[in-house]
RNA sequence: GGAGAGGUGGCAGAGUGGUCGAAUGCAGUAGUCUUGAAAACUACCGUGCCGCAAGGUACCGUGGGUUCGAAUCCCACCCUCUCCGCCA
């Protein structure tokens, strides 16, 4: 949520902000003033007959203490009570529909965010590896290695539930596995994360504060009549974990992670692009979550990314990092790097990590405090990015360590989690 | 799922219609005392909104209602705990 008061201060600059995003979210701009406007006056309106209200109650009580006849001051009093509700549902609406359009309204993108309308004006900032090459034999794409290597069956997930869904089986399995154990410890060792394994069913309430909500409600799989959804990203979990708290500036930087299912309709997004385990319904995923000051913020975004690309280092797998420029960067987000890991059998970059801060914009929205060195509570920032999806990381470490026979020679980090050095 | 109890400030715990935003204790902050510390004592010590400020106003699980006035009464919902049932 952005503030109202910086939108008030300088609603033009806010507007264009809003602008450099494409889409109409900036129109919404007047409309929160007027309504801010309204909100205010009748505030101070109603505040003024309450003030009576409370004033003349209190002299009634006295009153009939000393055996006094109130009867004229009560009527005085249902009157002003009369006119409170007037202006209190006045204000009441003008309040909600504030609150309303704000909860619609996405984050500003920063300053230093690249212009650009869509994803091709999305500037590489490095690389790191060179793409693998193969001399003797041509590549073959993870369903190939996967299906000579009963690693996973898309049929039985299917079966048992409906496309986009899949079953690793046998060492397929046991991989994803030790994927994840791998980036965990990865995380909390060398990198001081928290670890923690959160519900992956949560209420109405993450979703708006982590912004899921109100907008996206149709990406997600809703429970119960929606009042409880299957998570996107161990992001909501994880960062609710926060929410309306006031936190001890000296414990920042808070950093959690958490291994969980996420769950994605994908409405829309069947078809050739997504063949595979590209992109799944119900995929597992290592989520880094910060809380931090909001001087830390922005350097904070070039230590989560370098924790998420150590993933990738480790693994000895080529990728490279992407800005989003201001056209493509996400709903809460104000500042967001893609970490694409090469796949060879794919013959092109997957994204396996979006690293963001998202300013104050989430924390707003959730009432994530923390006492400043005045006492002041003020709104903490939060980051999250992934560490890293396990299905792109999946493909691309079957494509790049296959061999001519079709068996893969996992990295060395691996073996002792996963208990072999080969598949196959 | 059934029966009962309960949700008040960081915690503990008073408060059953009127100076209650809320006693008291603990914790915390500042100070006095002390060579230093502890103890003792003194003061401060929840959050939001409106306002330049003074100040005002709202919040006692959530949402409604009754009343001149609600933490206190009524209704609904949510959550927690205990017992029983079921169960990995």
């Amino acid at each position: 949520m952005l503030d109202i008061r910086s939108i008030r201060e300088d609603s033009e600059s806010c507007q264009q902000r809003l602008k450099a995003r494409g889409g109409d979210a900036w129109k919404l701009i007047t409309e929160v003033l007027e309504c801010d406007e309204q909100r205010r006056s009748g505030e101070t309106e109603k505040q003024v007959l309450q003030q009576d209200r409370n004033r003349l109650s209190k002299e009634i009580g006295k009153m009939r203490s000393q055996g006094e006849d109130s009867a004229e001051v009560e009527a005085q009093v249902r009157g002003i009570g009369e006119q409170i509700k007037v202006i209190g549902e006045k204000t009441e609406k003008a309040d909600s529909r504030q609150r309303e359009l704000l909860l619609q309204i996405p984050n500003l993108p920063h300053e230093d965010c690249p212009e650009g309308a869509d994803e091709t004006a999305n500037p590489e900032i490095r690389t790191w590896g060179e793409k693998a090459t193969f001399e003797d034999f041509e590549a073959k794409d993870h369903l190939t290695l996967g299906g000579q290597l009963n690693l996973f069956d898309f049929e039985l997930g299917a079966k048992i539930s409906s496309s986009g869904f899949v079953v690793y089986t046998g060492a397929g399995a046991r991989l994803q596995r030790a994927l994840i154990q791998f980036l965990l410890d990865l995380h909390t060792r060398e990198h001081g994360y928290k670890e923690v394994n959160p519900p992956v069913v949560v209420n109405r309430e993450c979703m708006f504060g982590t912004g899921q909500l109100p907008k996206f409600e149709d990406d997600m799989y809703g429970i119960e009549d929606n009042a409880h959804f299957l998570i996107p990203t161990a992001e909501v979990p994880v960062t609710n974990l926060f929410r309306d708290t006031i936190q001890n500036g000296d414990d920042f930087p808070i950093k959690v992670t958490a291994a969980t299912h996420c769950f994605r309709r994908e409405a829309g997004a069947a078809g050739r692009e997504n063949r595979g385990l590209i992109r799944m319904h119900q995929f597992d995923k290592v989520e880094l979550v910060n809380v931090v000051h909001p001087d830390q913020s922005l350097a904070q975004l070039e230590v989560l990314t370098n924790e998420a690309e150590k993933v990738l280092q480790t693994l000895g797998l080529h990728y490279r990092i992407i800005e989003l420029c201001t056209g493509d960067v996400g709903f809460s987000s104000t500042k967001t790097y893609d970490i694409e890991v090469w796949a060879p059998g794919q013959n092109e970059y997957l994204e396996v990590s979006s690293c963001s801060s998202f300013g104050d914009y989430q924390a707003r929205r959730m009432k994530l405090r923390f006492k400043d060195e005045n006492g002041k509570n003020r709104l903490c920032h939060t980051l999250n990015g992934s560490g890293t999806a396990l299905p792109r990381l999946y493909v691309a470490l079957l494509e790049t360590y296959q061999q001519a026979d079709g068996t893969i020679r996992l990295p060395e980090v691996l073996h002792p989690y996963f208990g072999a050095a080969e598949i196959g």
